[in-house]
DNA sequence: TTTAATGCAAAACCTTTGCACATCA
DNA sequence: TGATGTGCAAAGGTTTTGCATTAAA
């Protein structure tokens, strides 16, 4: 329920508020799921917001790159977004209906410094995703 | 340094054994490391053996099918393959040298069970992958 | 000999880039 | 105004598809 005021948070990272950009920011926040560029055109264009599809794809890397959205990857070559305020999370995806659930576990971030000692790798970051059949399309 | 008998493993699968395809699992086994169908194209080719990308492409996606080989998805948009008679594992990606070091852990599959109880989600598989540095490249 | 696999060419899809014009601060 | 963002058109990279030919069982 809580308004983000995104103009704010772009002035704050260099970035100019564009309405495009408000509009990216405001359909990742009201969707809560990792969603990729094609969708975000589609969703902002029923809206009545026509942008251009290399203007989405510059908007959704420059955010990234400022912090303000995170990259999901799933089993499928695009990549998703998500707004990245959230508490670090995981998703649940169904292999039928497509589905995503999110889950929060902190299981992994445990092996970051198991995995320092072991191997001396330096992790910065993991991406954990769950395939399978959600509740509804198990019959 | 066990040698599959890989026509013996695709015959078995309703799959013919052709030199193409033998050529693939022959890579996939010697480079242990997931890797993505251009670089199969250039290994093979360096070897002598021309496969027309199609082809190649046919071929990760009929063994994917057929359970021989899997899928692995890092932060790029191209699918990697690794063979799929190994142990389950997950890996270190270095963001550096793109070196990929391959760990074992049991953490996730622990996480199987009580997703089911919680969200009544059934998982069937989970990718977890790590992203950082690795030894040598954090200097 | 029948079925399945391959090569070639074309296309589909996702994403990036160059450049001129428009817009934000 | 000056820097940045956008639209348009073109292209790049990965992957798929149709169809005629070839090879495996």
């Amino acid at each position: 329920m809580k308004q983000i005021d995104f103009e704010k948070k772009l002035r704050k990272t260099n970035l100019k508020a564009t309405p495009a950009r408000i509009a990216v920011l405001k359909l990742l926040e009201k969707t809560e799921k990792p969603i990729d560029a094609n969708t975000i055109i589609e969703k902002i264009s029923e809206r009545g917001i026509e942008v251009d599809p290399a203007t989405i794809f510059r908007i959704v890397n420059h955010l990234t790159e400022k912090g303000l959205t995170i990259q999901v990857h799933f089993e499928d070559k695009k990549t998703r977004y998500e707004l990245a305020n959230r508490e670090h999370h995981h998703h649940l995806v169904c292999d039928k209906c497509g589905d995503i659930i999110d889950i929060s576990t902190k299981a992994v971030e445990n092996l970051h410094n198991k995995i320092k000692e072991k191997y001396g790798f330096l992790v910065k970051r993991h991406s954990l995703e769950f395939f399978g059949l959600c509740n509804d399309c198990q019959n």
